[in-house]
DNA sequence: GTCTATACTTGGATAGAC
DNA sequence: GTCTATCCAAGTATAGAC
């Protein structure tokens, strides 16, 4: 909009201002991704939000996929990030619901993973999308197998089900619950979810979950 | 294709044959949308799927979401008499964990799950389609609800955990995980989930989670 | 690096012949 | 009911001025 002035300078600042065009693209991607879905992140509508001309998003980034894909890498960073800095306040799996709880919501109301959602929906209309989306999908996964096992690995449960494959399940419920959420703009069944949760996970310690460890602080 | 004869004449068959080109738009579009996703599924590609030509799609349907929204019926529909019946068959939580994995299974294979999900999150894109697709996803919700309340609605579980609540948990599970499913073309971690469940199911009957109603047949 | 202008393609939707 | 032809809007992508 306003022009720099500085004749062809490269201006690298954090936050904000003018300069940093490819992080406002990614980020415009982002927020078109969550409020018109994939079919509608259109090159032009996400340019519209970044309040930017449209051919920018060709300079920067070759393709409307490839910008596409550059801001799930961005949610996924930034999310994975934030994730791991939280594992380390949990070492029970009452403390886990807690933590997961906490952050769901926050990455609902943000609506982060509506981001992943529509990338992986969308995936089936673009031919070799797939793949670039599951590579990064893989991260979340992986994390959420390590919360598990850092919490729940050595219990009983933990050598019924795989850390493994207990993530698998978790990031699909963690998928479906923001699919159903988005749809109908209402989150409280899926936050009910997380209470009650929590309760099994309260239940589980009193039964002697994880004896060896960690001592249950919520037992009766 | 090959020219009915009979001069205006509506020709109602059950299967197959031509004449009843609604039907056939409808099934193509379900093919479409399972293999082009919801932004890949347009009037050119269904027709094109159909064998029959673009504006028919207008014809019959006025729009290309209202052809959509017929297709996600059709699923919801043919799907919600299957799940009854085979209802029917599940008493105990592990026959419900049986029949539910085995549907599950063969939902995947079919690909039937992709069409809701392909329209839960095509939903972000088109204004309106929300609530529309919101009231066909219903039933879902309130079959597995159903299912829960007959097979564990009175052990301790169900108690703690609405049975309402619970298949809101379900119906987000199932969802995930075919978009997981989907996006790596590799079902076996869903099916694996599955079998860990049912081994959870035997490990909850016999630790007497429902004595009152039904006996448990693989206690120890 | 950013803009305007434009070429090209695809898609939604309608009109009219058959 | 089905087809062809067509219009128009929107999208991807590129060329070239600034």
């Amino acid at each position: 909009m306003a022009k720099a002035g500085v004749s062809s300078q490269l201006v690298r600042e954090g936050a904000g201002r003018s300069g940093a065009t490819k992080q406002i693209l990614v980020e415009a991607a982002i927020e078109t991704l969550k409020a018109k879905g994939f079919s509608g992140a259109s090159a032009r509508a996400i340019a519209d939000q970044a309040g930017c001309n449209q051919a920018l998003v060709f300079y920067h980034f070759g393709s409307v996929v490839n910008l596409l894909l550059a801001a799930l890498d961005d949610v996924s960073n930034s999310r994975f990030e934030r994730y791991s800095t939280a594992l380390d306040q949990a070492s029970t799996p009452t403390e886990l619901v807690d933590v997961a709880a906490d952050i769901f919501r926050k990455d609902l109301d943000a609506g982060y993973v509506t981001v992943l959602v529509e990338m992986i929906a969308g995936a089936s209309s673009i031919p070799g999308l797939g793949p670039e989306v599951s590579t990064r999908i893989a991260p979340w996964t992986q994390f959420a197998s390590r919360a598990i096992s850092a919490t729940l690995g050595d219990s009983g449960l933990g050598s019924m089900v795989p850390a493994s494959q207990a993530a698998y399940g978790i990031v699909a419920l963690y998928l479906g619950l923001e699919m159903l959420t988005h749809l109908d703009g209402d989150r409280a069944p899926a936050l009910a979810l997380f209470d009650h949760a929590r309760q099994l996970a309260v239940l589980f310690q009193n039964l002697g979950g994880s004896p060896g460890t960690t001592k249950p602080k919520e037992a009766r």
